[in-house]
DNA sequence: GGGACGCTTCGGCGCCGGCCGAAGCGTCAG
DNA sequence: CTGACGCTTCGGCCGGCGCCGAAGCGTCCC
Protein backbone atom coordinates (compact mmCIF):
# COMPACT_ATOMS: atom_id res chain seq x y z
CA UNK A 1 0.00 0.00 0.00
CA UNK A 2 2.85 2.21 0.88
CA UNK A 3 4.07 2.41 -2.35
CA UNK A 4 3.14 4.71 -5.05
CA UNK A 5 -0.80 4.90 -5.39
CA UNK A 6 -1.72 6.04 -8.88
CA UNK A 7 -5.20 7.09 -7.37
CA UNK A 8 -3.34 9.91 -5.21
CA UNK A 9 -0.98 10.64 -7.76
CA UNK A 10 -4.12 11.29 -10.45
CA UNK A 11 -5.82 13.13 -7.79
CA UNK A 12 -3.08 15.19 -6.40
CA UNK A 13 -2.51 16.30 -10.08
CA UNK A 14 -5.93 17.05 -11.02
CA UNK A 15 -6.12 19.11 -7.75
CA UNK A 16 -2.83 20.66 -8.73
CA UNK A 17 -4.16 22.18 -12.19
CA UNK A 18 -6.58 24.15 -10.06
CA UNK A 19 -4.05 25.18 -7.27
CA UNK A 20 -2.97 27.82 -8.91
CA UNK A 21 -4.36 31.28 -8.15
CA UNK A 22 -3.81 32.73 -12.15
CA UNK A 23 -5.62 29.33 -13.11
CA UNK A 24 -7.97 29.48 -10.91
CA UNK A 25 -8.89 32.88 -12.35
CA UNK A 26 -9.22 31.69 -15.71
CA UNK A 27 -11.35 28.57 -14.56
CA UNK A 28 -13.84 30.95 -12.70
CA UNK A 29 -13.65 33.35 -15.55
CA UNK A 30 -14.44 30.70 -18.11
CA UNK A 31 -17.61 29.64 -15.94
CA UNK A 32 -19.21 31.93 -17.52
CA UNK A 33 -19.71 28.71 -20.38
CA UNK A 34 -18.20 31.09 -22.90
CA UNK A 35 -14.63 30.90 -24.82
CA UNK A 36 -12.31 33.42 -23.81
CA UNK A 37 -9.35 34.89 -26.18
CA UNK A 38 -5.91 33.88 -24.29
CA UNK A 39 -5.27 37.62 -24.10
CA UNK A 40 -8.54 38.33 -22.69
CA UNK A 41 -7.96 35.82 -19.64
CA UNK A 42 -3.91 37.01 -19.91
CA UNK A 43 -5.53 40.78 -19.27
CA UNK A 44 -8.65 39.51 -16.59
CA UNK A 45 -5.66 37.36 -14.00
CA UNK A 46 -3.16 40.46 -14.14
CA UNK A 47 -0.14 38.45 -15.66
CA UNK A 48 1.88 38.25 -18.88
CA UNK A 49 0.70 36.84 -21.95
CA UNK A 50 3.59 34.29 -22.16
CA UNK A 51 2.30 33.55 -18.39
CA UNK A 52 -0.80 32.77 -19.25
CA UNK A 53 0.10 30.55 -22.30
CA UNK A 54 1.90 28.47 -20.15
CA UNK A 55 -1.15 27.92 -18.10
CA UNK A 56 -3.29 27.20 -21.00
CA UNK A 57 -1.55 24.34 -22.22
CA UNK A 58 -1.42 22.50 -19.12
CA UNK A 59 -4.80 23.29 -18.21
CA UNK A 60 -5.41 21.92 -22.04
CA UNK A 61 -3.42 19.15 -21.61
CA UNK A 62 -5.07 18.00 -18.42
CA UNK A 63 -8.31 17.86 -19.92
CA UNK A 64 -9.99 21.05 -18.14
CA UNK A 65 -9.76 23.11 -21.19
CA UNK A 66 -11.16 22.64 -24.80
CA UNK A 67 -9.50 25.06 -27.23
CA UNK A 68 -10.29 26.22 -31.11
CA UNK A 69 -7.52 27.97 -33.03
CA UNK A 70 -9.25 30.76 -34.87
CA UNK A 71 -6.62 33.04 -36.91
CA UNK A 72 -4.06 34.40 -34.53
CA UNK A 73 -6.63 33.67 -31.59
CA UNK A 74 -6.69 30.86 -29.58
CA UNK A 75 -10.06 30.48 -27.67
CA UNK A 76 -10.21 28.03 -24.70
CA UNK A 77 -13.68 27.07 -23.13
CA UNK A 78 -14.34 24.62 -20.35
CA UNK A 79 -14.51 20.85 -21.62
CA UNK A 80 -17.37 19.63 -20.31
CA UNK A 81 -20.23 20.01 -18.20
CA UNK A 82 -18.76 17.85 -15.60
CA UNK A 83 -15.62 19.93 -15.56
CA UNK A 84 -17.76 22.77 -14.84
CA UNK A 85 -19.61 21.55 -12.09
CA UNK A 86 -16.48 20.54 -10.74
CA UNK A 87 -15.24 24.13 -10.12
CA UNK A 88 -18.80 24.94 -9.18
CA UNK A 89 -18.35 22.49 -6.37
CA UNK A 90 -14.93 23.53 -5.33
CA UNK A 91 -15.80 26.89 -4.84
CA UNK A 92 -18.82 26.93 -3.33
CA UNK A 93 -16.47 25.07 -0.60
CA UNK A 94 -14.41 28.14 -0.07
CA UNK A 95 -15.02 29.61 3.02
CA UNK A 96 -17.76 32.64 2.15
CA UNK A 97 -16.03 34.39 4.77
CA UNK A 98 -13.21 35.00 1.95
CA UNK A 99 -15.21 35.66 -0.99
CA UNK A 100 -17.42 38.41 0.80
CA UNK A 101 -15.25 41.57 0.87
CA UNK A 102 -16.26 45.25 0.56
CA UNK A 103 -16.42 46.30 -2.81
CA UNK A 104 -12.98 49.18 -3.49
CA UNK A 105 -15.69 51.04 -5.97
CA UNK A 106 -18.84 51.98 -7.16
CA UNK A 107 -18.59 50.17 -10.06
CA UNK A 108 -17.59 47.41 -8.52
CA UNK A 109 -20.12 47.56 -5.78
CA UNK A 110 -23.13 47.30 -8.90
CA UNK A 111 -21.44 44.90 -11.16
CA UNK A 112 -21.51 42.41 -7.89
CA UNK A 113 -25.15 43.74 -7.15
CA UNK A 114 -26.06 42.70 -10.68
CA UNK A 115 -24.06 39.46 -10.58
CA UNK A 116 -25.77 38.59 -7.50
CA UNK A 117 -29.21 38.82 -8.95
CA UNK A 118 -28.98 37.16 -12.14
CA UNK A 119 -26.00 35.23 -13.58
CA UNK A 120 -25.17 31.81 -15.85
CA UNK A 121 -23.23 29.30 -13.96
CA UNK A 122 -21.39 27.73 -16.91
CA UNK A 123 -24.70 26.52 -18.28
CA UNK A 124 -27.75 27.59 -16.21
CA UNK A 125 -29.27 30.31 -14.42
CA UNK A 126 -27.99 31.32 -10.91
CA UNK A 127 -28.11 33.69 -8.49
CA UNK A 128 -31.21 35.42 -7.08
CA UNK A 129 -32.79 34.41 -10.25
CA UNK A 130 -31.73 30.82 -10.42
CA UNK A 131 -33.41 29.89 -7.26
CA UNK A 132 -36.35 31.77 -7.82
CA UNK A 133 -37.27 30.09 -11.15
CA UNK A 134 -35.90 26.65 -8.93
CA UNK A 135 -38.48 27.56 -6.23
CA UNK A 136 -41.07 28.40 -8.46
CA UNK A 137 -40.71 24.80 -9.77
CA UNK A 138 -40.45 23.31 -6.86
CA UNK A 139 -43.84 25.43 -4.86
CA UNK A 140 -45.82 24.19 -8.22
CA UNK A 141 -44.89 20.25 -7.80
CA UNK A 142 -42.78 20.16 -11.17
CA UNK A 143 -39.48 19.59 -9.13
CA UNK A 144 -38.77 17.78 -5.79
CA UNK A 145 -36.31 18.53 -3.54
CA UNK A 146 -37.38 17.30 -0.26
CA UNK A 147 -36.39 13.61 -1.34
CA UNK A 148 -33.23 14.29 -3.52
CA UNK A 149 -33.15 16.42 -6.84
CA UNK A 150 -35.31 15.43 -9.70
CA UNK A 151 -37.94 16.94 -11.82
CA UNK A 152 -41.96 15.05 -11.36
CA UNK A 153 -43.53 13.69 -14.02
CA UNK A 154 -45.83 17.12 -14.31
CA UNK A 155 -42.53 19.02 -14.37
CA UNK A 156 -40.78 16.79 -17.05
CA UNK A 157 -44.66 17.87 -19.09
CA UNK A 158 -44.32 21.83 -18.09
CA UNK A 159 -40.88 21.98 -19.72
CA UNK A 160 -42.71 20.31 -22.89
CA UNK A 161 -45.86 23.10 -22.76
CA UNK A 162 -42.68 25.84 -21.96
CA UNK A 163 -41.50 25.15 -25.48
CA UNK A 164 -37.89 24.15 -23.70
CA UNK A 165 -36.91 20.84 -25.35
CA UNK A 166 -35.34 18.55 -22.86
CA UNK A 167 -33.41 15.53 -24.28
CA UNK A 168 -33.80 12.48 -21.63
CA UNK A 169 -31.05 10.75 -24.01
CA UNK A 170 -28.05 12.16 -22.87
CA UNK A 171 -25.62 10.99 -20.51
CA UNK A 172 -26.45 14.01 -18.07
CA UNK A 173 -28.51 13.92 -15.48
CA UNK A 174 -31.77 15.88 -16.29
CA UNK A 175 -31.64 17.83 -13.06
CA UNK A 176 -29.20 18.14 -10.45
CA UNK A 177 -28.68 20.60 -7.89
CA UNK A 178 -25.62 23.23 -8.13
CA UNK A 179 -25.18 25.35 -4.92
CA UNK A 180 -25.10 29.11 -6.07
CA UNK A 181 -22.13 31.05 -4.26
CA UNK A 182 -24.44 33.87 -3.50
CA UNK A 183 -27.65 32.17 -2.35
CA UNK A 184 -25.97 30.01 -0.60
CA UNK A 185 -29.12 27.48 -1.37
CA UNK A 186 -29.11 24.51 -4.50
CA UNK A 187 -30.31 26.03 -7.74
CA UNK A 188 -31.71 24.03 -11.12
CA UNK A 189 -28.49 22.61 -13.11
CA UNK A 190 -28.32 19.68 -14.98
CA UNK A 191 -29.92 19.24 -18.81
CA UNK A 192 -32.96 20.58 -17.57
CA UNK A 193 -30.86 23.51 -16.01
CA UNK A 194 -29.17 24.16 -19.11
CA UNK A 195 -31.99 23.78 -22.02
CA UNK A 196 -34.29 26.62 -20.09
CA UNK A 197 -31.39 28.88 -19.71
CA UNK A 198 -30.97 28.75 -23.31
CA UNK A 199 -34.44 29.02 -23.96
CA UNK A 200 -34.50 31.61 -21.95
CA UNK A 201 -31.61 33.61 -24.03
CA UNK A 202 -32.99 32.48 -27.07
CA UNK A 203 -36.44 33.99 -26.38
CA UNK A 204 -35.61 37.10 -24.78
CA UNK A 205 -36.80 36.06 -21.41
CA UNK A 206 -33.38 37.05 -20.09
CA UNK A 207 -30.55 39.05 -21.61
CA UNK A 208 -26.90 39.35 -21.17
CA UNK A 209 -26.05 42.97 -19.56
CA UNK A 210 -22.61 44.20 -19.54
CA UNK A 211 -19.80 41.53 -20.81
CA UNK A 212 -19.89 39.10 -18.28
CA UNK A 213 -21.71 36.21 -16.68
CA UNK A 214 -24.61 38.47 -15.45
CA UNK A 215 -27.97 38.28 -16.79
CA UNK A 216 -31.55 40.33 -16.52
CA UNK A 217 -34.87 39.60 -17.07
CA UNK A 218 -36.87 41.68 -19.94
CA UNK A 219 -40.45 42.89 -19.51
CA UNK A 220 -41.47 39.76 -21.62
CA UNK A 221 -39.85 37.50 -18.96
CA UNK A 222 -41.60 38.79 -16.31
CA UNK A 223 -44.93 38.05 -18.42
CA UNK A 224 -43.68 34.32 -19.10
CA UNK A 225 -42.40 33.64 -15.54
CA UNK A 226 -45.56 35.25 -14.27
CA UNK A 227 -48.25 33.02 -17.16
CA UNK A 228 -45.88 29.88 -16.41
CA UNK A 229 -44.42 29.90 -12.96
CA UNK A 230 -46.80 32.05 -11.02
CA UNK A 231 -44.34 34.24 -10.41
CA UNK A 232 -45.69 37.65 -9.31
CA UNK A 233 -43.48 40.61 -8.96
CA UNK A 234 -39.72 40.79 -9.72
CA UNK A 235 -38.15 39.02 -6.65
CA UNK A 236 -34.77 38.67 -8.36
CA UNK A 237 -34.57 42.59 -7.79
CA UNK A 238 -34.92 41.95 -4.36
CA UNK A 239 -31.92 41.44 -2.16
CA UNK A 240 -31.62 39.03 -0.29
CA UNK B 1 -10.86 42.80 -11.93
CA UNK B 2 -7.28 41.90 -12.93
CA UNK B 3 -6.11 42.88 -9.31
CA UNK B 4 -6.23 40.23 -6.37
CA UNK B 5 -9.29 38.31 -6.87
CA UNK B 6 -10.14 36.32 -3.23
CA UNK B 7 -12.66 33.83 -5.03
CA UNK B 8 -9.75 32.88 -7.28
CA UNK B 9 -7.09 32.62 -4.54
CA UNK B 10 -9.41 30.77 -1.97
CA UNK B 11 -9.94 28.26 -4.82
CA UNK B 12 -6.61 27.73 -5.40
CA UNK B 13 -5.69 27.80 -1.54
CA UNK B 14 -8.57 24.61 -1.24
CA UNK B 15 -7.45 22.83 -4.60
CA UNK B 16 -4.09 22.94 -3.04
CA UNK B 17 -4.53 21.09 0.00
CA UNK B 18 -5.53 18.45 -2.36
CA UNK B 19 -2.54 18.60 -4.72
CA UNK B 20 -0.04 16.99 -3.25
CA UNK B 21 0.67 13.23 -3.73
CA UNK B 22 1.03 12.46 0.10
CA UNK B 23 -2.09 14.63 1.42
CA UNK B 24 -4.12 12.85 -1.47
CA UNK B 25 -3.02 9.84 -0.08
CA UNK B 26 -4.18 10.41 3.09
CA UNK B 27 -7.99 12.38 2.11
CA UNK B 28 -8.13 8.78 -0.31
CA UNK B 29 -8.10 6.76 2.71
CA UNK B 30 -9.71 8.65 5.07
CA UNK B 31 -12.24 8.13 2.63
CA UNK B 32 -13.56 4.91 4.31
CA UNK B 33 -15.13 7.29 6.91
CA UNK B 34 -13.23 6.03 9.29
CA UNK B 35 -10.73 7.98 11.66
CA UNK B 36 -7.04 7.27 11.06
CA UNK B 37 -3.83 8.11 13.42
CA UNK B 38 -1.15 10.27 12.05
CA UNK B 39 1.13 7.50 12.72
CA UNK B 40 -1.06 4.87 10.36
CA UNK B 41 -1.63 7.68 7.52
CA UNK B 42 2.23 8.16 7.56
CA UNK B 43 3.08 4.36 6.80
CA UNK B 44 -0.26 4.06 4.35
CA UNK B 45 1.65 7.30 2.76
CA UNK B 46 4.92 6.11 3.04
CA UNK B 47 7.09 9.61 4.36
CA UNK B 48 8.12 10.10 8.00
CA UNK B 49 6.06 11.06 10.99
CA UNK B 50 7.21 13.85 11.08
CA UNK B 51 6.35 14.93 7.47
CA UNK B 52 2.76 13.43 8.04
CA UNK B 53 2.44 15.85 11.17
CA UNK B 54 2.73 19.41 9.13
CA UNK B 55 0.13 18.04 6.18
CA UNK B 56 -2.19 16.78 8.70
CA UNK B 57 -1.90 20.70 10.13
CA UNK B 58 -2.50 22.15 7.02
CA UNK B 59 -5.69 19.76 6.31
CA UNK B 60 -6.91 20.59 9.76
CA UNK B 61 -6.21 23.76 9.19
CA UNK B 62 -7.77 23.87 6.17
CA UNK B 63 -11.33 22.47 7.16
CA UNK B 64 -11.11 19.25 5.66
CA UNK B 65 -9.77 16.90 8.39
CA UNK B 66 -11.61 17.21 12.04
CA UNK B 67 -9.26 15.76 14.68
CA UNK B 68 -9.92 14.35 18.17
CA UNK B 69 -6.59 13.62 20.71
CA UNK B 70 -7.05 10.57 22.42
CA UNK B 71 -4.01 10.23 25.13
CA UNK B 72 -0.74 10.05 22.80
CA UNK B 73 -2.30 9.60 19.26
CA UNK B 74 -3.92 12.04 17.14
CA UNK B 75 -6.98 10.71 15.31
CA UNK B 76 -8.17 12.02 11.92
CA UNK B 77 -11.09 11.94 9.69
CA UNK B 78 -13.05 13.67 6.98
CA UNK B 79 -14.78 16.91 8.61
CA UNK B 80 -18.01 16.29 7.06
CA UNK B 81 -20.34 14.59 3.98
CA UNK B 82 -19.17 17.80 1.90
CA UNK B 83 -15.58 17.34 1.93
CA UNK B 84 -16.20 13.72 1.42
CA UNK B 85 -18.19 14.67 -1.43
CA UNK B 86 -15.99 17.10 -2.72
CA UNK B 87 -12.74 14.30 -2.57
CA UNK B 88 -15.25 11.54 -4.32
CA UNK B 89 -16.12 13.68 -7.28
CA UNK B 90 -12.43 14.73 -7.68
CA UNK B 91 -11.33 11.28 -7.73
CA UNK B 92 -13.71 10.33 -10.08
CA UNK B 93 -12.66 12.79 -12.49
CA UNK B 94 -9.25 11.46 -12.65
CA UNK B 95 -8.92 9.33 -15.76
CA UNK B 96 -9.79 5.61 -15.70
CA UNK B 97 -6.70 4.86 -17.55
CA UNK B 98 -4.23 6.40 -14.95
CA UNK B 99 -5.99 4.42 -11.80
CA UNK B 100 -6.52 0.96 -13.33
CA UNK B 101 -3.33 -0.69 -13.35
CA UNK B 102 -2.16 -4.25 -13.82
CA UNK B 103 -1.83 -5.82 -9.77
CA UNK B 104 1.67 -6.17 -8.62
CA UNK B 105 0.50 -9.45 -6.55
CA UNK B 106 -1.93 -11.67 -5.98
CA UNK B 107 -2.66 -10.26 -2.01
CA UNK B 108 -3.00 -6.87 -3.99
CA UNK B 109 -5.30 -8.82 -7.07
CA UNK B 110 -7.51 -10.06 -4.33
CA UNK B 111 -7.51 -6.82 -1.89
CA UNK B 112 -8.65 -5.33 -5.61
CA UNK B 113 -11.51 -7.46 -5.86
CA UNK B 114 -12.88 -7.81 -2.87
CA UNK B 115 -13.04 -3.51 -2.92
CA UNK B 116 -14.75 -4.02 -6.49
CA UNK B 117 -17.97 -6.09 -4.51
CA UNK B 118 -18.60 -3.95 -2.17
CA UNK B 119 -17.01 -0.90 0.10
CA UNK B 120 -17.89 1.97 2.08
CA UNK B 121 -17.74 5.31 0.35
CA UNK B 122 -17.13 7.28 3.63
CA UNK B 123 -20.75 6.80 4.79
CA UNK B 124 -22.45 5.32 1.96
CA UNK B 125 -22.25 1.43 0.58
CA UNK B 126 -19.86 1.52 -2.87
CA UNK B 127 -18.80 -0.89 -5.49
CA UNK B 128 -21.02 -3.68 -6.93
CA UNK B 129 -22.87 -4.12 -4.23
CA UNK B 130 -23.96 -0.13 -4.29
CA UNK B 131 -24.55 -0.44 -7.42
CA UNK B 132 -26.94 -3.56 -7.31
CA UNK B 133 -28.57 -1.84 -4.10
CA UNK B 134 -29.13 1.29 -6.03
CA UNK B 135 -30.61 -0.48 -9.35
CA UNK B 136 -33.11 -2.78 -7.44
CA UNK B 137 -34.43 0.46 -5.58
CA UNK B 138 -34.92 2.36 -8.88
CA UNK B 139 -36.24 -0.95 -10.66
CA UNK B 140 -39.12 -1.23 -7.75
CA UNK B 141 -39.56 2.55 -8.46
CA UNK B 142 -38.57 3.38 -4.78
CA UNK B 143 -35.73 5.61 -6.63
CA UNK B 144 -36.20 7.86 -9.56
CA UNK B 145 -32.54 8.56 -11.42
CA UNK B 146 -34.70 9.19 -14.76
CA UNK B 147 -35.35 12.94 -14.31
CA UNK B 148 -32.27 13.87 -11.40
CA UNK B 149 -31.90 11.57 -8.45
CA UNK B 150 -34.54 11.49 -5.55
CA UNK B 151 -36.47 8.95 -3.76
CA UNK B 152 -40.21 8.26 -4.50
CA UNK B 153 -42.87 8.21 -1.88
CA UNK B 154 -42.52 4.93 -2.37
CA UNK B 155 -39.02 4.94 -1.32
CA UNK B 156 -39.18 6.78 1.91
CA UNK B 157 -42.34 4.47 2.90
CA UNK B 158 -39.89 1.73 1.88
CA UNK B 159 -37.02 3.25 4.28
CA UNK B 160 -39.40 3.30 7.16
CA UNK B 161 -40.73 -0.29 6.68
CA UNK B 162 -36.92 -1.89 6.03
CA UNK B 163 -36.28 -0.57 9.96
CA UNK B 164 -33.88 2.56 8.43
CA UNK B 165 -34.97 5.31 10.27
CA UNK B 166 -34.47 8.99 7.83
CA UNK B 167 -34.37 12.18 9.22
CA UNK B 168 -35.44 14.33 7.25
CA UNK B 169 -34.72 17.51 8.34
CA UNK B 170 -31.11 17.28 8.08
CA UNK B 171 -29.62 19.77 6.01
CA UNK B 172 -28.04 17.18 3.78
CA UNK B 173 -29.85 15.74 0.99
CA UNK B 174 -31.82 12.78 1.29
CA UNK B 175 -30.68 11.10 -1.62
CA UNK B 176 -27.91 12.23 -4.09
CA UNK B 177 -25.68 9.96 -6.95
CA UNK B 178 -22.16 9.37 -6.06
CA UNK B 179 -20.37 7.91 -9.19
CA UNK B 180 -18.69 4.45 -8.50
CA UNK B 181 -15.15 4.35 -9.66
CA UNK B 182 -15.22 1.02 -10.28
CA UNK B 183 -18.70 0.91 -11.46
CA UNK B 184 -18.42 4.06 -13.42
CA UNK B 185 -22.22 4.45 -12.61
CA UNK B 186 -23.83 6.60 -9.92
CA UNK B 187 -24.75 4.64 -6.53
CA UNK B 188 -26.97 6.14 -3.41
CA UNK B 189 -25.20 8.51 -1.24
CA UNK B 190 -26.64 11.47 0.95
CA UNK B 191 -28.53 10.87 4.35
CA UNK B 192 -30.64 7.77 3.06
CA UNK B 193 -27.24 6.14 1.54
CA UNK B 194 -25.59 7.25 4.96
CA UNK B 195 -28.94 5.52 7.40
CA UNK B 196 -28.82 2.28 4.57
CA UNK B 197 -25.30 1.58 4.69
CA UNK B 198 -25.45 2.28 8.70
CA UNK B 199 -28.02 0.01 9.17
CA UNK B 200 -26.69 -2.77 6.99
CA UNK B 201 -23.60 -2.65 9.35
CA UNK B 202 -25.63 -2.61 12.28
CA UNK B 203 -28.03 -5.55 11.49
CA UNK B 204 -25.28 -8.28 10.13
CA UNK B 205 -26.70 -7.32 6.34
CA UNK B 206 -23.31 -6.75 5.60
CA UNK B 207 -19.53 -6.73 7.65
CA UNK B 208 -16.29 -5.00 6.91
CA UNK B 209 -13.44 -7.78 5.50
CA UNK B 210 -10.28 -7.00 6.61
CA UNK B 211 -8.79 -3.68 7.89
CA UNK B 212 -9.93 -1.10 5.38
CA UNK B 213 -12.77 -0.46 3.52
CA UNK B 214 -14.62 -3.54 2.22
CA UNK B 215 -17.40 -4.79 2.67
CA UNK B 216 -19.19 -8.40 2.46
CA UNK B 217 -22.62 -9.13 2.48
CA UNK B 218 -23.44 -12.03 5.22
CA UNK B 219 -26.18 -15.03 4.47
CA UNK B 220 -28.78 -13.10 6.52
CA UNK B 221 -28.21 -10.02 4.69
CA UNK B 222 -28.84 -12.35 1.47
CA UNK B 223 -32.13 -13.28 2.98
CA UNK B 224 -33.04 -9.45 3.75
CA UNK B 225 -32.04 -7.99 0.28
CA UNK B 226 -34.06 -10.75 -1.61
CA UNK B 227 -37.24 -9.92 0.58
CA UNK B 228 -37.21 -6.02 0.87
CA UNK B 229 -35.56 -5.68 -2.70
CA UNK B 230 -36.36 -8.65 -5.00
CA UNK B 231 -32.52 -9.37 -5.33
CA UNK B 232 -32.26 -12.79 -6.45
CA UNK B 233 -28.65 -14.77 -6.12
CA UNK B 234 -25.26 -13.22 -5.52
CA UNK B 235 -24.91 -10.29 -8.15
CA UNK B 236 -22.62 -8.12 -5.72
CA UNK B 237 -20.14 -11.52 -6.52
CA UNK B 238 -20.22 -11.04 -10.41
CA UNK B 239 -17.51 -9.55 -11.92
CA UNK B 240 -18.64 -6.10 -13.68
C1' DG C 1 10.71 5.99 37.91
C1' DG C 2 12.28 4.48 33.53
C1' DG C 3 11.78 3.37 28.99
C1' DA C 4 9.08 2.83 24.86
C1' DC C 5 6.13 5.17 21.94
C1' DG C 6 3.52 8.72 19.20
C1' DC C 7 3.58 13.06 17.76
C1' DT C 8 5.53 17.76 16.93
C1' DT C 9 8.93 21.42 16.04
C1' DC C 10 12.87 23.04 13.77
C1' DG C 11 16.72 23.60 10.60
C1' DG C 12 18.38 22.56 6.29
C1' DC C 13 18.25 20.76 1.70
C1' DG C 14 16.68 20.35 -2.97
C1' DC C 15 13.39 20.77 -6.38
C1' DC C 16 9.54 22.31 -8.70
C1' DG C 17 6.82 25.82 -10.58
C1' DG C 18 5.28 30.55 -11.49
C1' DC C 19 6.84 34.82 -13.15
C1' DC C 20 8.89 37.93 -16.53
C1' DG C 21 11.12 39.84 -20.80
C1' DA C 22 13.16 38.94 -25.18
C1' DA C 23 12.85 36.83 -29.33
C1' DG C 24 10.40 34.26 -32.85
C1' DC C 25 6.38 32.69 -35.58
C1' DG C 26 2.04 32.90 -37.86
C1' DT C 27 -1.98 35.84 -39.04
C1' DC C 28 -4.37 39.81 -40.38
C1' DA C 29 -4.98 44.61 -42.20
C1' DG C 30 -3.64 48.31 -44.89
C1' DC D 1 4.92 44.16 -48.64
C1' DT D 2 4.96 45.86 -44.23
C1' DG D 3 3.74 46.66 -39.83
C1' DA D 4 0.72 45.53 -36.02
C1' DC D 5 -0.96 42.02 -33.33
C1' DG D 6 -1.69 37.61 -30.76
C1' DC D 7 0.41 33.88 -29.19
C1' DT D 8 4.39 30.81 -28.04
C1' DT D 9 9.06 29.35 -26.68
C1' DC D 10 13.08 29.94 -24.01
C1' DG D 11 16.28 31.30 -20.41
C1' DG D 12 16.77 32.92 -15.95
C1' DC D 13 15.27 34.34 -11.49
C1' DC D 14 13.03 33.60 -7.25
C1' DG D 15 10.00 31.91 -3.73
C1' DG D 16 7.54 28.25 -1.80
C1' DC D 17 6.98 23.68 -0.47
C1' DG D 18 7.83 18.83 0.54
C1' DC D 19 11.13 15.97 2.47
C1' DC D 20 14.12 14.27 6.14
C1' DG D 21 16.57 13.63 10.67
C1' DA D 22 17.44 15.33 15.20
C1' DA D 23 15.68 16.84 19.23
C1' DG D 24 11.94 17.69 22.41
C1' DC D 25 7.46 16.88 24.69
C1' DG D 26 3.67 14.42 26.49
C1' DT D 27 1.53 9.80 27.30
C1' DC D 28 1.32 5.11 28.44
C1' DC D 29 3.05 0.76 30.36
C1' DC D 30 5.87 -1.96 33.18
Amino acid sequence: MSTENPQAAGLAALAGLIADRTRAACLLALLDGRAWTAGELARHAGVAPSTLSEHLGRLVAGGLLAEERQGRHRYVRLADARVAQLVEDLAAQVPAAVVRRPPRSLREASAGAALARGRTCYDHLAGRLGTVLTDALTRRGLLRQDTGFALTDAGVEWFGTAGVPLDPGGRRPLARGCLDWTERRPHLAGAAGAALCRRALEAGWCVRVGSGRAVAVTPSGERVFSDLLGISGRPWLETG
